[in-house]
DNA sequence: GTCAAGAATATTGTATACGATTTTTTTCGT
DNA sequence: ACGAAAAAAATCGTATACAATATTCTTGAC
């Protein structure tokens, strides 16, 4: 692990070890991940960069807090560039790319079946992955990946599909739908559709935000 | 200027100070900005997650170089990001802006008439983050200018307008007809309009590319 | 018992030092 | 004179040290 302290980080903080506010002492993770202080800082900075960390001169940088107003409009804007990758994705999808689309959806539907949360979770990631690439620009992808990352400390990653609150049926019927729009390479709905789908997360979100907060004793 | 080491390195490769290619010897800005190597190398890793700047590890980081294709395709998110805002700034722009708007839009045809190039620049800066901003979405924003901020080293700032080669007439249109469809909330026009504009400059720039290059000698 | 001020502690920001790796220069053989 | 190998120089990556600032703890007055 000689070489990705900065990705060390990232994971801690995106997988909700480290939770947002929460003060990343350089003294302590050059400890927990045995480097001296300035691999820690230069880390810390990349991942302000990126949007994961807040930076306070002269004080401890915090893991990013976004109040309602940033998560919502943080959202609107993750539907507007995912909602854009779908579209490219609907007109430009290599052919390697549609038959994994498909394979997924299968894959997708027996998981569903068995209530398989944690499966799920990572069937939705690499069905946002999967469209992001799609889109064949790479800035384009970058930006949808780094809009997903900025918001991942909040969003579904690591206690939504796991919880028993959630019915699987509807990220899967969701799913199907943009998929098939874009396998049709109807560009404007598989825009429609995956803003909307996004949008849907945003709510689901809402509801379960208070819950894992008092989890956690935020 | 104790407090903006990595904002002074960008500045070097926007204005073009530091050219695409250029390594960004250690060493050498530590001694330009008076400081050690380690605010140098901190301020490195920033850059390079905010694209500006390509790291290679054990070697010199040099200015990010983009391919044809690879700055194709920056020009085409670009115009996806900037027709973005500009859609929604035509359903939320404030009163404030829309006044700035029209403010800047008669300073421009004064410039124009005048053919004050740098002018002109400064005009065209402060008329797209005017309509980054009024997109009323803090993560839509930032996505903007970053990404303005990724292709600068290659795109107008520092010689386009400062050339004889460009009329200055013709951006002056396009904004125009793009405050106007702002103005009067046409959502679709404003993005229409807007990515016909980013697309326009993309083709000035294959124009004038080759020139800058052999004025430069890369 | 509470609040404030000052001392002690902890933490960040920068400099210097040194080992590791890469790049350049030199040297030697053909 | 040209090319390859080895030595020298330069440069990056990390550790340690110390100064500057922030935070916490202690002490004392009301």
């Amino acid at each position: 692990m000689e070489k990705g302290i900065s990705k060390s980080i990232a994971e801690m903080i995106v997988r909700g070890t480290l939770r947002p506010g929460d003060r990343l002492d350089e003294q302590s993770l050059a400890e927990k991940l045995d480097v001296s202080r300035m691999p820690i800082r230069e880390a810390i900075q990349k991942l302000s960069s990126s949007g994961l960390v807040q930076l306070r001169p002269r004080r401890s940088a915090i893991v990013r807090r976004m109040s309602e107003n940033e998560l919502s409009e943080a959202f609107e804007a993750m539907g507007e560039i995912e909602g854009l990758c779908a579209s490219y994705a609907a007109q430009r999808l290599s052919e390697a790319r549609r038959l994994r689309v498909k394979a997924l959806m299968e894959i997708s539907r027996q998981v569903c079946d068995a209530g398989n949360g944690p499966e799920a979770q990572e069937i939705d990631d690499e069905f946002h992955a999967l469209i992001h690439s799609g889109a064949r620009n790479w800035m384009i992808t970058a930006l949808a990946r780094e809009t997903r990352i900025k918001v991942s400390p909040y969003s579904a990653i690591g206690f939504i599909f796991d919880s028993d609150l959630i019915d699987l049926t509807v990220p899967h019927r969701q799913h199907s739908a943009i998929a098939e729009a874009i396998l049709d390479g109807d560009a404007a709905n598989a825009r429609a559709l995956m803003i909307e789908h996004v949008g849907h997360n945003y709510l689901s979100l809402q509801e379960l935000l208070p819950l894992a907060q008092e989890r956690n004793g935020t």
